[in-house]
DNA sequence: AGCTTTGTACTTACGCTGTAAGTTAACAAC
DNA sequence: GTTGTTAACTTACAGCGTAAGTACAAAGCT
């Protein structure tokens, strides 16, 4: 005879996405095994693949938990101050996510909130002037340099603190015979007239001012 | 009595290094596992690690064999040619190495190759009136992008020629009631008036925009 | 010469991973 | 009360990276 089985609290794809969330903020994308997902849930492993067709699909949900979190622009809105803040909005949030940026560029995504949050995007710059093509290449440009920034950032290894003190303890490898330039530098964040620090404001008004000149060429055609 | 043992030609790094590159190139980055590698250099996956100290060492060997294909730019050249032919070759050899720009920007490199390329860009700017910190913050701007860029080349799942049919297919999952931008976009590669492209030279343009008004702001200081 | 030590090239074995295939339990229909 | 259906769950497998162990040639010593 069997012994009867407490009936559990069923499992959900919601359930199990909010868990994978929390669980790769936590311990990181790599610690997220389906393994370690079910034990979270307390559940075995191919449980979950009830819910989820896959570690793929899996991730999809994922990023669109995480897209769900970047406010669209609004459509109407003045540009410029919009497709900043939309910047730095996701950088922000893609920070706080280490583990998302990576996904998002390395797979398609076609879920509700991406095609929103994209649809908006168009929308905001088409409405600004901006031509159809001029605005598809004004939003890519924009999430290009986004996302590259925000790699940068997620995988340099040292704190802003750091810096200057590295710099110092590199600086032997760096000589300036054979780096001059690479030395020179070195020097001076060391010297702390150089805080090393990298700006995506900066970055973000160098594009925003050159999407200007795109957008009246585009309108003008 | 244990038969005698042909003398093998020995491995070395340098040819573990080139075979793995060959590898990563023709299979992918996912296919080069230590098992795989040492099939193809006729010796078990351990005997690697007697010229490569583990995976991850590899890896790094991977990134420098890459960016030794990166011409420096030249110190004193007129550096928005010379900045615009740095990225356009980055961007060329990058995607000679689909899996090479994940690496780069998910690991440091410190490795003689990628200091003398950065050195050189730093010089390439610094000559040309920027300042220490601006040269530090144009670099780094650049290479955001271009990485960024990169990898969404890199991964879009579609050839340039698949475009319009792919937005014909997918146009009834964008309802124009919902996403009425993405939708009129759709039409827009549709009809044939935009080609969906993003282009890497636009973009630069955008940017070498921009930092012409940084460096005269750096400079003025 | 013979015996021992050293060091390197290599293999085995282990604990991970994702998932296809198989098993169990609960319920509905008759 | 037997049978069939379906969803929830487990087992077993083929892959991964690498720590630990093995084989063997060359060098050192008496």
């Amino acid at each position: 005879m069997a012994a009867k089985v407490k009936k559990r609290p069923p499992l959900s794809t919601d359930k199990v996405l909010r868990t994978a969330l929390r669980m790769a903020d936590k311990k990181g994308i790599e610690a997220l095994s389906m393994r370690n997902l079910g034990q979270a849930l307390k559940v075995e492993a191919m449980s979950i693949y009830n819910h989820v067709s896959g570690k793929e699909q899996l991730l999809d949900g994922l990023v669109e938990l995480v897209v769900a979190e970047l406010e669209p622009p609004t459509v109407g809105a003045e540009w410029r101050g919009a497709m900043r803040a939309r910047a730095i909005t996701a950088h922000r949030v893609l920070m706080q996510h280490p583990w998302a940026t990576m996904l998002l560029v390395s797979r398609i995504n076609v879920g509700p909130n991406m095609l929103r949050y994209i649809d908006r995007t168009v929308g905001c710059l088409r409405e600004a002037g901006f031509s159809w093509a001029m605005a598809d290449h004004a939003w890519n440009t924009l999430d290009a340099f986004t996302y590259g920034f925000t790699l940068q950032r997620l995988n340099f290894p040292l704190e802003p603190q750091q810096y200057a003190p590295a710099a110092q303890q590199f600086l032997p490898l760096i000589p300036v015979e054979q780096y001059p330039y690479m030395n020179g530098l070195s020097q001076e964040v060391i010297a702390g007239r150089h805080d090393g620090l990298q700006s995506l404001e900066l970055g973000l008004e160098i594009l925003l001012h050159g999407l200007d000149l795109l957008r009246d060429r585009g309108a003008a055609r």
